[in-house]
RNA sequence: GGGGUCGUAGUUCAGCUGGUUAGAACGCCGGCCUGUCACGCCGGAGGUCGCGAGUUCGAGUCUCGUCGGCCCCGCCA
């Protein structure tokens, strides 16, 4: 049987179109079945399985065979005896009559079955990465993000984009997240960064004349990881010149528009707009979750005066504000408790309720409000008999944070969100700049070179906490699957921005000189976005880890189970980049 | 940096208020079996209870520390 390797079928490619053919096939050995006078192998390989049977003069190697095992056989393809098809497989019709079979390599027994319902714990799954990557599942991933990345460069092409790869090893910036830092063994005690994203490069390459730019782009960010966040991450990068917000919506509308579908989702021709300002009253975030009610309500206006001392000052230095929960004065004591432990962590003292029953209301509060003072708070809420009202007043910050995460946490525990739902949308009008109490300064919401909304540019100097920016996310079901900004182009407006940073010209040099150099000779008015890759092809997979869709993912203490990095060094190589260590000098040196 | 939770056979777990020889399922090994597809049946092997210290007559079990996995807060322009 003489064929190129790259003819050979793959092992779920048979049908009953292919009956009588004799053909090669080479797979990992997934599951014995040994009848006694006849052997039932299951063959695997990427794309699925297909049944090998042994029987008569072939008898004895399949008896041989053990799970993982690599193996090579021949045979011919013949219709499985009448009742015996096998429907869930899409071989199943089928099976190889096995007449010469070659073991390649024999495998030990491995340390979990690989198959989709393994029982396996990530943590064995991440140590024995190569065998978790051939369960279906993983394959699956695997497949998805390559066709989404080929489908978003053939996009990009068509939209005649320019890939353009940018530096790993890149100039620290500080502000913003930690850095990666690499030493340098030719400048001892210096350092290159890895990139967070490449942000000065693309808008270089915008100066450059490129006008269209995307990278598949890794990024580094020396942070603390969470299921949906890892050190190294990708994202689908983008750039442009001469073009508005407008021209990006439509750009990623589009994009979406030929991606999501291959998982069967369609996302609307446009996406519903909302003001960053908006999101934090309705939702309490700025990456909404709208595909279920439990929409934040203002009771500021209730406590004035209600004679309970905890709201009336809560509304008068901060803000307070409520959720209703339909049907959910059937909280226990012990669940509204737990409630309030929930909040807690984001800085609230914890939840006040007021239950609507056909008993009347009940509420830790009725003492000091009465019933009726009681009631003007559920009536405020539109609430009617069996409803819950849960109520936070604190500092505003606190009180969109505890009832933004209050919100999906109830509509997770009372299954609120529909599962065949996928709602898409922009969060426009971000504020420009963010005060940080600790240091009594304003820092950049989105990056120093965003810029700021024509008609709030007069407040740049009286106001800056109230001006709005050209920036925008992108989020889906509550994710935040991207975000950028039309940036500033002219340096007047720069040296404004600086300026509001407590950045004087000195240091604006010495951290974004060659960028503003750049400037001066012919900056096109220019924008763009990131879209966080394995955020969206976890959200497409239908998982809730990004580890999932990452081949080989780090642990939440950024360690690698496979390789064991990060790792010592040993002294040589510490002597060449003049780097000494403090205490032991780490692990596996 | 902080909080929570988990760690027992190859794997996933059970193991009560501390008490004799630490169990189950799957996997593995051996035997039987010609239509299985989670094949079935019979038999068997397999344990540093993450690690270290402490309390106790006695610790898988209680306490402290430590290492590791996961989730969350802070952090993530």
């Amino acid at each position: 049987m003489t064929q190129s390797a790259w003819d050979r079928p793959w092992c779920a490619s048979f049908n009953v179109e292919n009956l009588d053919q004799e053909v090669e096939v080479v797979g990992w050995v997934r599951r014995r079945r040994d009848l006694g006078g006849l052997v039932f192998v299951d063959l695997r390989d990427r794309t699925g399985i297909v049944q090998l049977v042994f029987e008569t003069e072939m008898l004895s190697y399949g008896e041989k065979l053990s799970p993982e095992d690599v193996v090579r056989v021949e045979g011919t393809i013949r219709r499985r005896a009448e009742g015996q098809a096998n429907l869930d497989l899409p071989t199943g019709e089928i099976e190889i009559r096995v007449s010469a079979c070659e073991v390649l390599t024999s495998a030990q027994t491995p340390p979990f079955v690989v198959e989709d319902d393994t029982n396996a714990s990530e943590e064995l799954r991440l140590k024995h990465r190569a065998l978790d990557l051939r369960r279906p599942k993983m394959v699956r991933n695997l497949i998805l993000r390559h066709r989404v990345v080929a489908e978003a460069r053939r996009f990009f092409d068509e939209m005649e984009f320019l890939e353009v790869e940018t530096p790993i090893l890149t100039r620290s910036t500080p502000e913003g997240a930690r850095d990666f830092l690499v030493p340098s063994r030719v400048h001892k005690g210096e350092f290159y960064a890895l990139p967070q994203s490449p942000q000065l490069f693309k808008q270089m390459l915008q100066v450059a004349g490129v006008g269209r730019y995307v990278q598949i782009a890794r990024c580094f960010r020396d942070e603390d990881l969470r299921a949906d966040r890892q050190p190294e991450f990708t994202q689908i990068d983008v750039e442009a010149s001469f073009i508005t917000e407008e021209d990006i919506f439509f750009l990623i509308e589009r994009l979406f528009g030929r991606i999501f579908p291959m998982v069967g989702i369609d996302p609307p021709e446009t996406f519903p707009r909302l003001s960053y300002a908006e999101c934090m009253e309705r939702f309490g975030s700025d990456r909404p979750d709208t595909r279920f009610g439990l929409e934040l309500v203002e009771l500021g206006p209730k406590c004035e005066g209600c004679g309970f001392r905890v709201l009336e000052s809560a509304a008068e230095e901060g803000r307070v504000k409520g959720i209703l929960l339909p049907g959910g004065a059937d909280y226990s004591r012990k669940q509204l408790d737990g409630l309030t432990e929930f909040v807690k962590p984001f800085g609230a003292a914890g939840v006040l309720w007021f239950k609507l029953t056909a008993d009347g209301v009940g509420s830790p509060a009725k003492k000091a409000l009465g019933e009726d003072g009681c009631r003007r708070f559920l009536e405020a809420a539109g609430a009617g008999e069996g409803d819950l009202l849960l109520v936070v007043g604190a500092p505003e910050r606190t009180v969109f944070a505890a009832l933004g995460a209050l919100r999906v946490h109830l509509a997770g525990e009372r299954d609120l969100i529909p599962k065949d739902r996928h709602d898409f949308l922009w969060v426009t009008d971000f504020p420009l700049l963010e005060h940080s109490p600790d240091d009594d300064r304003y820092f950049a919401m989105h990056h120093p070179f965003t810029a700021p909304l024509p008609e709030d540019e007069v407040l740049m100097e009286s106001d800056p906490g109230a001006v709005r920016a050209r920036a925008y996310d992108v989020v889906m079901d509550g994710v935040e699957l991207g975000g950028g900004s039309i940036r500033i182009h002219s340096a007047q407006l720069q040296r404004q921005m600086f300026a509001a940073l407590g950045i004087d010209s000195a240091e604006a040099d010495e951290r974004f000189g060659f960028l503003l150099e750049a400037f001066r000779y012919g900056v096109p008015p220019h924008g763009g976005i990131a879209l966080g890759l394995d955020r969206m092809i976890m959200l497409m997979a239908g998982r809730d880890s990004i580890r999932d869709v990452i081949a080989f993912p780090k642990t939440t203490s950024a360690s690698c189970l496979l390789t064991e990095a990060p790792s010592g060094v040993d002294a040589v190589q510490l002597k060449e980049l003049g780097l000494k260590v403090e205490s032991g000098g780490g692990r596996n040196p």
